[in-house]
DNA sequence: AACACTACTGGTAACGTTTTCAGCTGACCA
DNA sequence: TGGTCAGCTGAAAACGTTACCAGTAGTGTT
């Protein structure tokens, strides 16, 4: 009896084993586990004492201790460049959900955009021992993830990024390019010529399909593309200000602007009220990925959109098929479709 | 030489392990542990062999193993009602920034808002035996998230949330109140006097606390609150259209509304252009938590505003305290403060 | 010359699971 | 009556670390 007081104060201190179970309950250890991992060859009344026990001893079972012994943690690892934009954290919020309905949990980093974060937070992960991985690397020409990458045995998927290593990777991809030729089409549709594109590194991929619809869209028409008005300096809200303040101060402006992302986006609005520009009046602005300030600004703004929560969505399922076996790497492109609201308008 | 081709074979497969470094530079298991720990007691030549097998059989520690062995795993979870909502995607962000400073990871999820999930997260985080926990519960009055609490031994912090149980967990507080009494002020002073007030459910410390600093303004002035413009229904922007809506539609509506978070804004946004009212002019409006739609609105929206992402990063160092043994429960209060813009404007 | 003490190293028992293997019943069949 | 077989159980060896304990060699002290 005092024994067993004793015993119970120390499972209640440190946590009751399986051990403990097996010893309040009489049986073997072994017996508890099969009865926990609900193996057939358990008898009824057997897994009556051992359910028993485990109540009465309030044992909780450690995760850590069974994903050294079975070999796997039933966890991901989740990158992203910076959580806090709207568009990564939808992307993570659909990811989590399915990976949470399928048992799996997720461990969340960010890169803050730097490369070299992304090799740190893989190293990290694969020590962790994590069964796959989602990123959307920072730079996808960077050596060291590759390196980082290739090192890693466990199913990876990639959001939005093309990298050489891991040929095993699948990926999801968003079509960029078809939902930027449509806007720039419609663009070059209402007389506008002189049209200019904000946008991040070329070392991404959004950034090159956005440039090829671009592109596309002037040479369906047999017209030449503005290269002088082409600005890759980021994704960030500076930058979209910046860049617009210059392109408004050129001898020949553009009568038109792309901004490649929801934070350019904010950039380019403030240089626009800076220089008092009318939006849809004197300047027409298309904007990528629809944010409710797309849709609330007067006049609303139109965008090229695509549904983020579901690309995570599909990041996991992707995911998920390589864990149970699909051993063939997959691609799955998601659409863009064009919201046509009243930021643009004919040229005057 | 046959042996350790296979040998070499086998631990690049399965991953070489610490017994492989130490057969590779002929010295004990424990010696590598040593080394790796970096232990006082051990010789120049020691460290030298042992990095050297390190780097030949491309070793890699097993992090699970040492969670195990240890008893700390270096993790902490982050529970967060939807992480989709910028608001609790900036204080993720601050707090995993400051947790992988001090070398933890985080492990995120979403309990969508609903109290038993939260209560499955918390069990499922235990079981993975985390070593904090950071959360913003669902709903303060669920019991079941208390009972989970309860049986958690390690540390907690609270974001914006009061609970009974873990008397031992720490909170961050965002000063609600000052911030409503001091918008709810402005308004009363440019002559309003039906406002309304849009929030979600009580059980919910910002809207208690925001609903305090509502009344007392109002009382400060001895005017009483307009009881029937008090909408609880949640921060959706869905619900915060529909109220407006009736709002709008009352024998004496509000000459002035607060919305109680962003999502709520567009809500009312929303509602507002559909009745064609003119923000500012036909009615003022004050919103919860600075977004790019707020500044960038026209005309610009005034708001009470609070730091997020320093939010994150003060719960994760409040976290990292009670880790390193600081055994008593600290609060801290983050400022609100009122952006004036243009939304705002004498009753007319 | 005996002793203590420092600096280091090796062996081994944990940590809490899962899984394999062998054994022990009793039933069923020939 | 002996044998096979299904149904169930227990013992013990992993998984990859860390931490304790004991031991050895060399140095200095008395």
């Amino acid at each position: 009896m005092g024994v067993d007081e004793v015993k119970r104060e120390f499972a209640k201190s440190r946590g009751a084993t399986m051990k403990d179970v097996a010893a309040h309950a009489g049986v073997a250890l072994s017996s508890v586990s099969r009865v926990l991992n609900n193996h057939p060859d358990v008898s009824e009344l057997m897994r009556r004492q051992v359910h028993d026990a485990i109540a009465a001893v309030g044992y909780e079972p450690n995760l850590l201790a069974s994903s050294l012994r079975r070999g796997s943690t039933n966890t991901v690892g989740f990158i992203a460049s910076d959580i806090s934009n709207p568009l990564f954290a939808e992307i993570a919020l659909g990811a989590e959900r399915r990976l949470d309905e399928a048992g799996y949990s997720m461990v969340l980093t960010n890169s803050e955009g730097n490369p070299e974060r992304d090799e740190a937070m893989i190293r990290l992960l694969r020590r962790r021992r994590i069964d796959g991985l989602i990123l959307s690397v920072a730079d996808e020409s960077w050596q060291g993830t590759a390196v980082e990458l290739s090192k890693l045995a466990e199913p990876v998927v990639l959001i939005d990024r093309e990298v050489s290593e891991p040929q095993t990777a699948s990926a999801v991809f968003t079509n960029h390019a078809h939902g930027m030729q449509l806007g720039c089409d419609h663009l070059l549709e209402l007389g506008h010529r002189r049209i200019a594109l904000l946008s991040g590194a070329r070392s991404l991929r959004p950034v090159r399909e956005r440039l090829r619809g671009f592109r596309s869209a002037f040479e369906a028409r047999g017209l030449d593309v503005p290269e002088d008005l082409l600005r890759f300096g980021g994704f960030s809200a500076p930058f979209g200000r910046q860049a617009t303040t210059e392109l408004l101060a050129l001898d020949d402006p553009p009568s038109a602007i792309v901004a490649g992302g929801n934070l350019l986006l904010t950039g380019v609005l403030r240089a626009l009220r800076e220089a008092h520009r009318s939006l849809g009046d004197d300047i027409s602005l298309i904007s990528c990925d629809d944010v409710p300030l797309a849709e609330l600004h007067s006049p609303p703004i139109s965008v090229i959109d695509r549904d983020a929560v579901q690309m995570g969505e599909a990041s996991a399922s992707l995911l998920l098929d390589l864990l149970a076996g699909g051993n063939r790497p997959r691609i799955a492109e998601l659409p863009t479709k064009l919201v046509l609201r009243e930021s643009t308008s004919r040229r005057r």
